[in-house]
DNA sequence: CACGGAATATTAGACAAGCTAAGTTAGTTG
DNA sequence: CAACTAACTTAGCTTGTCTAATATTCCGTG
């Protein structure tokens, strides 16, 4: 009964309820929304196009037009075409777009940091332990 | 170098992520969106007022209000006056409220339970041993 | 090479969820 | 009792999402 996975998927279903939870509350009062940093983080590697954010983001394309249209305003993406095919725009970060998602990560990294630091070492190597059963989730 | 916080910090962002992902993946086409079914599950244990409901969910309560309206007019949930303070609004579930909010528990536990079944014995202990680490996290 | 279909993106129009500010009604207190 | 406070609701805004419709470009076939 300990490892019963109904058992264990109703505990898993409250955790993950308190995680949204803390989540939207980290994010409340940000410059941006953290979908607009997530967008930013997908282009940190380079320039991507449309299509690929939006499938990065499991988002329909218009989803992603309007929040591309919007960080463009604010100055944090540009967007460009792609010489071989006029039909595709590319986006990437500028320079203050990527300063942005430089400090937002500082500053989240550095949140869940000093949470982390007030565990125990026995309930971080815990944790530690967990995170790729979590990343499992879902993969299949 | 193995447990230090800021390491698993970052590990632990990249999981969060992928969990919030998972969740948006899993509540798509729901008939009733996942705020929804969080306020009737915060009636599960009996009627509350609009103030109570709105700090459960970390929101205002002019949002709670707009919520509260829709489930009513969907006549998942009946608004009730405190007999001791005529400000005070209650809610509570309806016979239907209560039976979609069990179906969608059911439906939540089952796919939970089906993706951890695929995990190894081995993996759902450790995951069942992080569960209380993860629920500690926010509590500071 | 012209034409039709497929691919890429945007625009338009809808709805949910959140916020703040302002309004209403009902208790509480000097 | 008048003024203040508390509990809600209403109104109006923004963001994020969707679908449907439109524009533009590419490609394959006759």
């Amino acid at each position: 009964m300990r490892d019963d996975p109904t058992h264990l998927a109703e505990q898993v279903a409250v955790v993950l309820r308190h995680l949204v939870f803390l989540l939207r509350r980290y994010s409340a009062g940000q410059p941006l929304t953290s979908q607009q940093y997530g967008v930013l983080g997908s282009l940190e590697h380079g320039p991507r196009r449309m299509t690929a954010l939006a499938e990065d983001h499991a988002v329909q394309l218009p989803t992603m037009t309007v929040q591309i249209n919007r960080l463009e305003d604010a100055g944090l993406v540009a967007r460009g075409t792609d010489p071989a095919d006029a039909r595709v725009r590319t986006v990437e970060l500028t320079a203050e777009g990527r300063e942005r998602l430089q400090n937002v990560r500082r500053s989240r990294i550095a949140n869940l940091t000093r949470e982390l630091a007030a565990l125990t070492e026995d309930e971080r190597a815990t944790l530690a332990a967990a995170l790729p059963v979590l990343a499992k989730l879902g993969r299949s």
